[in-house]
DNA sequence: TATGAATGAGTCTTCATTCAT
DNA sequence: TATGAATGAAGACTCATTCAT
């Protein structure tokens, strides 16, 4: 229609608008309940990042909550099956392990948009009970058991200590949680470096804050 | 909490059923918050909840977002005062400091009610930077001050080793956040008691994962 | 608003629009519905003719559905209980009874608008059940009742003859009903008058087609 | 109807499933037109009755209004004709007649499926002024004429009274006009056999509700 | 100050209609 | 000619906000 196309004789020039096709409205939707949450985002606007209009959702999803469950049963992915294999395979030491397999979650997380579906499980799952519970058994369960059989090698081989911690192994990844807590509420007033969680988290669930060596000495309270 | 109440025994002569102050309208709109959302709360609902009728609320606030804002603003209570009287003033090992400590916070929070706070914050810190910004200042920021400071106490005393944890010291309370996440998305499918989650944070955060050669004294928490 | 009623120090000069109560959104609904039918009708229409906002009449009703159903149940008036008590008290003829009867329900249809009722239940019934089945209580089987006394007397009196008719009295009102039809469909075409329908009808009841021979005595209505 | 055709006999090389004409999808919007009404007819709806896709329809009618006119205009068939040869050369008497004609007009309407025209006709001809004056052209008037000749034949006979129904023969017709109104509204509240409708009718046209001998008799049921 | 009826802008949802293939 | 994806104008419904009492 403007001159500048006029160049080509292109049989399709710009596709008209062939890409609309679920999977842009789901990504489209994803996006927006992920910045504004389910009550407050428009449909109007998911159609428009997904070039589409309103109306054209409807022929993918029969309403906002439609698609909305579905967007995110689309992205319930079993990130944890890479954690999991890594474990069962590990030739090393535990902690070797866990330095190995915590960042490949905070990769997961922050590198490939995982923290996105986090965001909009921990705003609108208490609203969404069917999606909580869905991701709790799909990615929650599944991250629970990969830990626990991390942290289960660990004790078998007499390289971790059986605690209350290892009675509940789901607080290992306390500190990712926070992390994508901490970005989604207070990072713009107080940047914090993803690195640096990471190296505390790595920190702190190998070697707690005890000073290891209180040998003989048994510095403190005394 | 004002002086005009101090004069009277009065048994308050007039006033209606549920004494509709502002400060009704406030905890109901705490609780619909933190159920709902600020976008998915009804008005209606709150003046319900309050025992008034919505249009009542305007006379209070002028806005929806206001008494939100009010709400909010009239909880963002220094709770971590009390750490850090506790923190000043403790005689004993970090140790048991961080034993004692770590308890009073989840106590703060399960039981006296501050996590409805911290479950606003986190579902909808992100569209309300305002909001965000105050809580990050006047709990966040103290907050962490006084882990930072139980922490340096135990650095200088020879107790906590110096590492990448205690560079980012917050990472302790890390197991709380994930509490709180935990609590209000999939406790419903898969109930933790919180005293637990206490357990296995303690135990993380003092000892961590390793099986630490003690020496032979094998000293610890036995 | 008009001077005319300067004169008044009456404390609520025009009051505002303090008359649109359910009554009036009812009234505008029930015409609205009539000339329109329930799925062409726009509740916007039925709110500017009741003078009022959209939103307003969802204080009273909450769907377009539930103010149909209300308008029509609010209308479902006992008249044919007027013509019971006729029947019941009547002392004379029983062709003398259907003269008067008949009548009546014309009045009561096409002068006391009725008829609107009828329109509605005729286009809209076979869609709304509910309402259907509510005016076959209330008014079909009712009418059916007192047509069925009324044919009853003239057959235990000796007036009326027992027939395939008398088997199913309803039929007696047929030209009625067809009226309604007419009105309501051919009458811009070729208007007839009411009471045309109305002669022919009583004709038709009473004495059929038929010349009927009656003996000498040319006894009937002379 | 294009000469493209015309070359073939070919038994109808590539035509879809449901042979998809206009016919089909006529038949299919009347169906649903007389379900529906018009207003609450979809396409979709149409489309899928008739086996065909909604864009298919604008192939043959360029809006729902068009197709509903066509629809309504291509059953506008001529059923009294029938009737009216009958009536023309019908060699016995009047009252035969009426028992032959009658039962011949309820077939049409019942078992022919007339009366689906008649419900469309009657619910939603006050809305389409244009083919209410269609029907009322073609086939009401043709009906009355027919009506009325039949009625003129009986007068003329002396078999029939001169009366105000014979003014407005078309009130003969009545209680057909109240079984279709019965059958769309109240039948499934109260099931009547077409046949009792038919039965009543004849013999209320035929006789009437007196008894024929009132002479000094007083004959009947006492 | 409190009420609650009324407002009207905003949003979801539907569906007749169009159009590239 | 048939398809079915896409459009966009309507229309139902919601709810924050106003205002007369």
């Amino acid at each position: 229609m403007t001159e500048r196309e006029s160049a080509a004789d292109t049989p399709k020039p710009r596709r008209r608008r062939k890409d609309a096709r679920p999977g842009e409205i789901i990504e489209a939707g994803l996006q927006e309940f992920a910045e504004n949450g389910f009550a407050a985002t428009r449909l109007e606007d998911v159609a428009k990042r997904a070039g589409v209009v309103k109306g054209t959702i409807y022929r993918y999803f029969s309403s906002k909550e439609e698609l909305f469950e579905a967007a995110l049963a689309s992205r319930i992915t079993p990130f944890f099956d890479d954690v999991a294999g890594l474990v069962a395979a590990y030739p090393g030491s535990s902690e070797e392990l866990v330095r190995t397999a915590l960042p490949r979650i905070y990769k997961a997380l922050f590198e490939d948009g995982l923290h996105v579906m986090m965001r909009i499980i921990i705003t609108e799952g208490g609203r969404f009970p069917a999606i909580a519970e869905l991701y709790h058994q799909r990615v929650i369960s599944r991250g629970q058991e990969v830990i626990a059989a991390l942290v289960r090698r660990g004790v078998e081989r007499g390289e971790f200590r059986r605690s209350a911690l290892t009675d509940l192994p789901i607080v290992v990844v306390a500190p990712a949680v926070m992390t994508i807590v901490w970005k989604m509420t207070f990072d713009r007033f107080e940047p914090i470096e993803t690195r640096r969680f990471l190296d505390a988290h790595v920190d702190m669930v190998l070697e707690g804050l005890l000073a290891k060596d209180r040998g003989g000495t048994e510095a403190a309270d005394g």
